[in-house]
DNA sequence: TATGAATGAGATTTCATTCAT
DNA sequence: GATGAATGAAATCTCATTCAT
């Protein structure tokens, strides 16, 4: 259950997932988010140095959560099924880390360090869709001529930005999917023709 | 060739270009746009009111070049060629105007007011994909369950995201192509063989 | 005797209190009032949002002590007695409370909030004056066919603008008492005569 | 009809009343003036060292028209008809020269200059009231114990603040006259009576 | 561990005023 | 004489961050 201070850190993390989502991570000021954990600011800084801390260890979390509990299948193979389901998969991700996902996108507009890190995780994305896009030009169902990095970061910005727009801004636009399934549905859909499979 | 004031109006709005791309929209400070100009920060508001002044100004300037000079073809269909060409277009406008695309993209994760403009901006080529969708739906290229404008968006997703990552950003992570026409390539083949096209 | 922070809340406006007295509302900047409170201006703004915010909250305490703390008789007569008296506690008042009321009308002459203020704190002096030239009209000793809030108006124009040239300009020019009570005895006297007392 | 040069001048004094009266001496901006006079801000700098100079000059020609063209009867004595006529003089200069009046008070609020300009005008017409004051006395009228400057000063404010409050702020308040006749016959009475006078 | 209070550092913005033409 | 354009010099205000308790 942890010690006092560690829930105090939990605390405060949890208050900034509420107010990166309400005012995004570039609005959020440090009283916002103390405000929000009924803390003092300066209480924040017994955890954090700044800001950029705190997403830092949400983005912490959000690793250990998701992409150190192995990705299964690291030579896998996608078949329609395995397809949406990794698509369904991706899609619950970024809606229950959406405070994570959104705002190290933000920070990274502005601050180098979070653009790398968001190109770290990315790239493990890539990388998984990379080798299976091998397979399938093994298989002849992709052009052998495509780099499999390029078409892999491709497909992916499809999904991410999708996510992105539709489960992230408040204002999404026109194009709207009316629900989780549309979205997943349309997205395989064209993911898979792209792909060649099936 | 226009009186002192236009062209000083311009240089404004050409030193606010180069900050933007240097430092990014978020970051840029008015003396830092006033210094790139070599004009006093306080003449800079002789012109706008703010630097979200210059931003609109600037992709006023970008909508007068871009959207109103026509998308001809309003009922167009997507050949090979046709979707290739527009590819390119879209990859040659996302460079040229690249301060003004990562700009608002920027401004949107601060301000709604950006956020609005920017999926106004994302609208027309949304519909005009729909559009191209409808017509693949009635040939039976494209499973007629899908909502063209999801399926839009999320195309256009691809497209944006991609330019976004491989043109906007310093550092594109892995899967970069390795030349706009890798880029352009990647992209007409994915699309191309999403909407069943050839 | 408070918390800290009400204690430095209280010690802004008795800074703020100071300074308007010295250099009046206008003149005075929050980098005076704070240096006169050995504060930083920063702190000020823990307290306030801005100078005019000082200003109401200085009225606030104004009205609390003052007004709040009854008008007696609201259907009130007018004797010798009780007119010099009423005169000599809205001299001692705007003695005591010159800053907060030198400030309100030289904030009214830049910011109609202020003269709206202005005008309501100035209304009840107005309608209470009112009620007695009422009474005085009944009693047959002022002309009936006299508007009695203009009339009221009139008479607390003579003592609010005297109290102010004579108390609050540092060169009150030509016709200054040299007292207290000679102020207050030729106020009572021009004033009782105009009314027909005694 | 006066030289180009002149008529500018004066066209720049008639831009600078219209704004005064608009927006108040204090919140009017030399720009603001320039663009009522349909002058660049330059030109002014050619007739006027500052917005103090101009209001300056406003005066000048004030005190040309009314001051000097005659105080008649420096020894003169109050009937009943020349009291009224006097306060109807005060009353109708007040109004024609509103901008010019109010301005300079607006002006003493934050500056000495101001200040004094305004207590020597002042000081006219108190001295003015004073010497009839004075004959009043001798003849028994008033109570010889009173300062004449004193009352006369007194009665000076009921008349100015009353034509400031009435003539000059666009929200007057409670007891406001309903036309120039009644503020007129109010004023005359209260002060005839004040005066003993009839 | 927690915090109320305070502040340094800086960016924005305004406007009177000047200057070259 | 007139002006379009430019700017120096402030004042306001914000916020991350620190410190004494």
């Amino acid at each position: 259950m942890g010690t006092k201070g560690q829930q105090t850190a939990q605390l405060i993390k949890t208050a900034a997932r509420t107010v990166f989502k309400r005012d995004g991570y570039l609005n959020a000021r440090m009283t916002d988010i103390a405000d929000e954990a009924g803390k003092s600011p300066a209480t924040l800084y017994n955890y954090f140095d700044n800001k950029r801390e705190i997403l830092h260890a949400m983005l912490e979390d959000f690793l250990s959560r998701v992409l150190d509990q192995g990705n299964p299948d690291p030579q896998g193979v996608y078949t329609s099924e395995s397809l949406r389901s990794a698509i369904a998969v991706f899609w619950r991700t970024y809606t229950e880390f959406l405070p994570e996902l959104v705002g190290i996108t933000h920070a990274a507009s502005v601050e180098d360090e979070f653009l790398q890190a968001w190109m770290q995780i990315r790239e493990v994305g890539v990388k998984q869709i990379a080798g299976r896009v091998k397979v399938l030009q093994r298989q002849g169902l992709v052009d052998p001529k495509l780099d499999p990095y390029v078409a892999a970061s491709a497909l992916s910005s499809m999904l991410e930005h999708s996510c992105y727009l539709w489960l992230g801004m408040d204002a999404g636009g026109i194009g709207r999917p009316g629900s989780d399934d549309e979205a997943i549905d349309t997205l395989t859909y064209l993911w898979s023709r792209a792909l060649g499979i099936e």
